[in-house]
DNA sequence: CTTTCCCGTCAACACATGTTCACTAAAAAA
DNA sequence: TTTTTTAGTGAACATGTGTTGACGGGAAAG
């Protein structure tokens, strides 16, 4: 039997250290600390790679962590495309759209587990990225929303804010949801319950908004 | 001249120190990292004093920790019940309401950015002891809408439900106001102004809600 | 006054961290 | 084939960390 170390990942072939240092610092931070507490030493044991090799991939953590980001984006952009290209909103598709959403969420753990981490607590870079990443995500939304017949009435101002509504519960909910062990089935079907119900009655606000009213 | 060292505080006079650690970790949160990435000597250093002594108050960094996040509760508690103690909600009291909080919010910068990096990056000790804290907040909220005779018809999973969403969104506001710099009034300003929208939305969505059709 | 004890200091330890440099196996290029 | 480049290892460093123990000054208690 060869030497097996304290941490899951084997060895990982060559050409693949890369990868295996991305994930293993992912799965550091679902588990125990923030990412900005990780260090790079932890990072390559985990890995199962000497703590020098770091450095033929990354200059330094704070690479490995704009990496990592990025590739949390990519996944969060995806599903963005997936339940944006859906029916018009009214009450049905709510349901749709909140299962679509929430079934991501929990095939991507890690990566939403990540960013939100890095949202509160990371460095400044990081924090700044993340708030352009989700300032386009919002505009998109409020983007979408005004090319709907029933919402003529309401003008750009007033759409950004109800896009900020909206993002800001789904965000709080999706935090709640990853609070959750990923065997809690019933838990899970009680946040989307909730989000589905939320936003449902976000949908009724919406409807009975009059921008002109907004400085009465 | 003394001795100066390259930090801010000068040496606490003696029966001080304990709470020159506490504000020495509290800044140091602030305007560098969250608290689970703070050193012990660190924290010393910038409480002017040398790190063994801080033993004499701490058994170690987590238990400053929680200290600091009940001292935090403290002043979350104390402006829940300034704000609740008013009048009737509807269109008119909101913005005094969302005035007085965000006022808190200002006047107490430290103490709500620790709580929202812990609540994100924390260890699980401390983020249970803030979800208990926030699931107390939004069920007193709930029970304070139970009152008023014009939600008599929305059961009481629907008003933790409303409670919730409310207090999300302030959540997020909030988040996004301790983002700004001290100094940018306008930002701030804006942030308010939204934040009113978005609750004069959340209360017209409120008034079309019927319970019964939560299910059908 | 003397005694006690709280609360700070100083010196020292064992260990973890980031980073360097020289070395080498194995893959790619010639 | 030989040569060069890539991607890993290992030893070693300076520095930062948590924690220990013995020491002492000054306030409070006797």
């Amino acid at each position: 039997m060869t030497t097996e170390s304290t941490s899951r990942s084997r060895k990982p072939k060559r050409g693949q250290t890369r990868e295996a240092l991305m994930s293993a610092a992912l799965e550091l931070v679902v588990k125990k600390a923030p990412f900005s507490a990780l260090s790079l030493r932890e990072v390559t044991k985990k890995a199962g790679v000497v703590p020098t090799a770091f450095y033929r991939h990354f200059p330094d953590m704070s690479a490995l962590g704009l990496t990592l980001l990025d590739e949390s984006f990519r996944t969060l952009r995806q599903m963005m495309r997936q339940v944006r290209q859906q029916e018009l909103p009214n009450e049905r598709m709510l349901r749709g759209s909140v299962e679509t959403y929430f079934t991501y969420v929990r095939n991507n753990r890690a990566h939403f587990l990540f960013v939100s981490k890095e949202l509160a607590s990371g460095t400044p870079t990081m924090r700044n990225a993340i708030r352009r990443e989700i300032r386009m995500f919002t505009n998109e939304l409020a983007m979408d929303m005004a090319r709907f017949p029933f919402l003529n009435h309401i003008n750009a101002e007033d759409l950004q804010m109800m896009a900020g509504l909206v993002f800001n519960n789904v965000t709080a909910l999706t935090q709640e949801m990853l609070e959750l062990e990923e065997i809690d089935e019933t838990g899970q079907q009680e946040v989307l319950i909730t989000a589905e119900k939320q936003l449902r009655l976000i949908y009724f606000g919406v409807g009975m908004w009059r921008s002109d009213k907004s400085h009465s």
